[in-house]
DNA sequence: TGCGATTAGATCGCGCACGATTAAATATAT
DNA sequence: ATATATTTAATCGTGCGCGATCTAATCGCA
């Protein structure tokens, strides 16, 4: 028994709330990472690698993605001179992605771009804060209806 | 001057946070969809075009895609057998869009996922109907940043 | 009437995202 | 010690998303 409607429209749906407003986000990004030859999720890369080398198991880990994504995505940012991709001596499987000088250089570059981004949400930073939160409970909650198993809530 | 601070990882960012969960919410979708041979963009162009007849045009801007993406998504959708294209007689630019009645039957039969996707997120009805309204709020502000001069609050 | 501007879709190229598969290195179990 | 299982990246095919460009139909206006 849900308490629950069919909902009729996309318009109505938060699914499609998330898909949409993940669009325009991108659709904000573009332009201001353009100049700097970077797609978002290399710009999400850049940020996470910023301060640490990290094996690319983990990396993705860190910013949901996959060998079958990330592969190719770190190829094009080592062909642009801003990642080192090697091999990890105590563990030849594992692959060891850091960032270069260049790559360094140009995160500090880019940090401009957080404030254009701030601006265009036209929402005060708490506001801002408090969404994040919440998006974040909910994506937690997705993410453990699909993988039950390590639900750290459930583990005595 | 910016009431803001920079932030040093994705995991801070509300762009991460939404580009994340809408993943999320796909990889939710994806084993919901899959026995219908449908994605989530077909999905939902499959919602929207449940009570209406569309030209191209006007699909894009409820989905929030152009005809660079629609095109080759409706002629799938179209092989499958779920929607009709055909020109306007009135206007031979424009291409209506419209459901079979397959397409139609399809659409119910996808009823059930809902359900599914609502007990995925966890949360109750209506911290989901509020959060999707702050999202859209935020969709809005970011549409309206890049398009200025479609604001309907400043038109006299 | 005619011709330049606008509008609507289609096409192309590139990059992301992911399921499925593969190959190699390491861990384990006997 | 060796066979088996697991872990890690890489590869492949398909579909989405978008900037840029193209063609055709329509509109506007002198």
């Amino acid at each position: 028994m849900h308490m629950s409607r069919y909902v009729e429209s996309p318009a109505e749906m938060l699914c499609f709330s998330l898909y949409a407003a993940d669009h325009a986000m991108g659709r904000v990004y573009r332009p201001l990472l353009e100049p700097f030859g970077l797609t978002y999720p290399q710009y999400i890369v850049l940020m996470e690698l910023a301060d640490q080398t990290l094996p690319l198991r983990a990396l993705g880990a860190a910013v949901g993605l996959e060998s079958n994504t990330l592969t190719p995505l770190l190829k094009r940012m080592q062909a642009g001179g801003l990642v080192e991709r090697r091999r990890n001596p105590e563990d030849e499987r594992a692959l060891m992605v850091s960032l270069t000088d260049k790559g360094r250089a140009l995160r500090e570059e880019t940090k401009s771009i957080q404030a254009c981004v701030f601006e265009a949400t036209g929402l005060p930073l708490a506001e801002l804060a408090a969404l994040r939160d919440k998006i974040n409970q909910l994506r937690g909650n997705l993410q453990r209806s699909l993988d039950p198993k390590k639900d750290p809530a459930k583990t005595p």
